[in-house]
DNA sequence: CTGAAAGCGCTTACAG
DNA sequence: CTGAAAGCGCTTACAG
């Protein structure tokens, strides 16, 4: 393919003429830049980013590190970062890790060898931190989402769980639910003991205890919701209500539940969390604590092209906040 | 960051050297091994992917092209993708196009510019074959997913959509359906008249004429397949069964039925199309035509590295069988 | 088995 | 406003 020397020669000119006019940032005598222009239009030029990176130490790259991208939530925060990254001349390199810490660092080692201008760690397996400063040790600016573990010098957006688990718990305490049930998520993350503490709270706050037996954990996926139910009605029978800290486990609970007899929400309400797009869906439509998703996704990219910008301006944390999707899984308890 | 430079120092060696032991693909003696294998581990040396890729002309990086990655049959198949491309030691770019020649366009000009060894293409929206040839030229490896349209070296994965078609026409047929909508893809993708087409001649070997008031399309979003639903039973309230050409418009078609007070299966039999995850966990599960999703984007995979190690080999056209899976959205017209 | 040298395709001071 | 030259960090013949 053509080269700018190519380009060059046909115009007749010298290539850094050539690299003038692609770039834009320097003035060309507007004659030369026509004929250059047409040159690269002749030849159907395109530069080399490999060649450009090396030289301008930048590849017009981004890291985006998910668990998994075939999951809903992360789905739609990938679709986000990847619209703004496009629009702002970045490509996104796609990084799943099944929080495995090992496809983690493989990731990472992979990322700075391929020299991209930043990465986004949304659900980071932070069991150390070594990974992360070696991002910090290439000076790589990296943003943090949904992690609510304070790492200094790294922008960080979180959505406000305390808030989250406590709508939760009040709404199902204002429908006179009282024998409530929760499946929470098996996680490391430091925003998942906040959000049961916001639950806890406003159970407490109603003279309820958040009992261990009315407690279990998923890892975030619908059979492990599915089967957290199962396990939840074998304990306590006569719950009348759960609140699922993810969507598509509330999804398996809902199926768990029909699978023994019980009608939601008329024996059993269901509220769950994230608000992706499928809960408005289900049937009956789900209840649920929404995440602002797509906002969690444009301001990570937001944050991350801002300090590629910037790299000296302090870094910033956003929380964002939860809202309460009222839909159908949950209703007043007749008690 | 350390260089190859760094490291010969540190280790009194030539460049070189290192290059041979990172590489690994010349020998070195045991001893000076060692020592440079010290040296790259004291200084945390990694290889500058933009620089190897320029001298040696590989990137690493394949580009993965794709209407939607929110979209869950697309999600899965990137999964699919993305693990076997990790697992080769190749980075995978997302693009994501809607289905717009114009963003098409560009990221294919992008991923040219970055030097992707090799590109998958999913569901191409091929209204010209501008942005293939272009790609054909540069000598870039490509793999043409979903995309029945007979294009010379070119390594193609097919599903086979006519029996897809044929298999819910006869599923229908034998469960006594007589008057059945059908609701497909408003597309420019030759597979899919290939799927009426197979519907067609299963409903005419019953002796059952397709006719154009009863078939309409969507675009395979969730909402699309609710309005056609509704669009349809006003057209004929009296349809005791809907093939719907993919999941998530099945979904919207259930829920557009049930806003019309009809129950399904008893009143109103749904067929799907692609066997995404969720349709197992809708109410009622859906019974659908299963494509091989994760097949598919595993073959996409195999052939693509398959023909970067072998240019010249005679490009493959893979075809993929599909499978009727049978849930609980059907049953038998009482008629 | 090892090293010196050329060169991949660019950008960017520097001199004019 | 333009060009010649250096150099980004590697790989790979080539010579030894």
């Amino acid at each position: 393919m053509a080269t700018i020397r190519n380009v060059a020669d046909r115009a007749e000119v010298s290539i850094s003429t050539v690299s003038r006019v692609v770039n834009g940032n320097r003035p060309v005598r507007p004659d030369i830049r026509e004929r250059v222009l047409q040159a690269i239009k002749e030849l159907d030029y395109r530069p080399n980013y490999l060649a450009r990176g090396l030289r301008a130490r930048n590849s017009s790259m981004l890291g985006l590190i998910i668990p998994d991208n075939s999951n809903p939530f992360y789905a739609e925060v990938a679709r986000a970062i990847e619209d703004a990254g496009f629009a702002a001349g970045y490509s996104v390199i796609l990084c799943n890790t099944d929080l495995s810490n090992e496809k983690q660092q493989a990731y990472i080692d992979v990322l700075l060898s391929h020299k991209v201008e930043g990465v986004i760690l949304i659900n980071m397996n932070l069991v150390t931190l070594d990974n992360l400063e070696r991002l910090m040790t290439e000076h790589v600016p990296v943003v943090l989402a949904n992690n609510d573990i304070r790492i200094p010098a790294t922008d960080q957006i979180l959505v406000d769980d305390y808030q989250g688990g406590y709508h939760a718990g009040q709404y199902l305490l204002r429908l006179n639910h009282r024998r409530i049930g929760c499946i929470s998520l098996q996680s490391q993350f430091p925003h998942i003991p906040k959000r049961i503490a916001g639950f806890r709270q406003a159970l407490t706050e109603a003279g309820i205890e958040l009992s261990d037996e009315l407690c279990t954990t998923g890892n975030g996926r619908y059979d492990s919701g599915y089967q957290a139910t199962q396990e939840l009605i074998r304990r306590q029978p006569n719950l009348t209500a759960i609140f699922v800290f993810n969507d598509l486990m509330a999804l398996g609970a809902m199926n768990a539940l029909r699978a023994e007899g019980k009608r939601i929400p008329e024996d059993v309400s269901i509220i769950g969390y994230d608000n992706i797009f499928y809960s408005s869906t289900f049937e009956p439509a789900l209840t649920t604590i929404a995440q602002p998703i797509a906002t969690i996704g444009e301001e990570c990219i937001t944050r991350l092209l801002e300090r590629i910008e910037h790299p000296d301006r302090p870094p910033m944390q956003v929380t964002l906040p939860v809202e309460l999707i009222e839909r159908a899984s949950c209703r007043a308890c007749p008690d």
